[in-house]
DNA sequence: TATTGTTATACTCTATAACTATA
DNA sequence: TATAGTTATAGAGTATAACAATA
């Protein structure tokens, strides 16, 4: 019997995190902190309350996180400019190089994953996968909704 | 600019975790513990060092993810019949019901997502996401294999 | 001597609540 | 009074290493 699409799915996130795990076992790297790195590197140096609401964790676990990336190297604390209770948070020059390799081989990779695919059923694969996506995130948000 | 297929993919990982998180909220269930249900819902009746093999986890951490679930009466440890060092850990009839329910709304989820997706695209999306699993799975294990 | 499970210890990610300094 | 960040505390998941009982 075969499995079902959603175990692929599943399988697939699965192999995702063993992927990063095993890719930064032996740094000092985690995927929280990266994923933190991520944000940075998109929204640009940001005060932790933002950092907070844009990974979705609490504010405490945002002061962890740059701790832990502040002694690697990784981010800078820099005084805010108007709101002496706040800091930003900006990615050091090593990180921005990292994080600009990274993005590298995120694009590598996504291409190797397409090359998976048959070529026929390359559209398809991406406008199904987006449509699950979609789905999903409505599922998930009806959820969260309806219960609060 | 349209997002990754790649980032498609993560998005939906997230939302997987996301859900689940929210289901087991309120309860005295995890992922890591439903998992460990899940897989003793597949092997039955499994010693410690078995599941944390099938977990892909330490043994010493199916110690901890047992003890929890036993106190909330989701398994029970019984004496292995030959082996009186090892245990046997299986589910409660509780359990069984429960996961049973589970199956069934794991099934109900993957039609649903399978109808998010235009009926022409259906089979190509199948066959491209166990294309892409594959693909995956044989990357990681060659990291691994390349690695160690 | 090898294996099963547990105790001991430690680290990361996560959360809430109380507190300090500022707005 | 409200906000930004930190200290204090707690709990889950994970790991390795040492140890007991048994094979």
């Amino acid at each position: 019997m075969e499995p079902l699409l959603l175990d692929r799915l599943l399988q697939i996130g699965e192999l995702f995190e063993k992927d990063m795990s095993r890719a930064f076992e032996g740094t000092s790297l985690s995927t929280a902190r990266v994923h933190l790195l991520w944000v940075l590197q998109d929204a640009g140096p940001s005060t932790q309350q933002t950092l907070a609401r844009l990974c979705g964790v609490s504010p405490r676990n945002i002061t962890g996180l740059v701790d832990a990336l502040e002694a690697s190297g990784h981010v800078r604390r820099t005084p805010h400019p108007t709101d002496r209770r706040a800091v930003l948070v900006e990615l050091t020059e090593m990180s921005t190089t990292y994080m600009a390799q990274m993005r590298r081989e995120h694009s590598d990779l996504d291409t190797e994953l397409l090359d998976a695919v048959a070529p026929a059923d390359r559209e398809a694969v991406q406008r199904g996968v987006a449509a699950i996506a979609n789905r999903l995130g409505e599922l998930v948000a009806d959820a969260r909704g309806g219960t609060s």
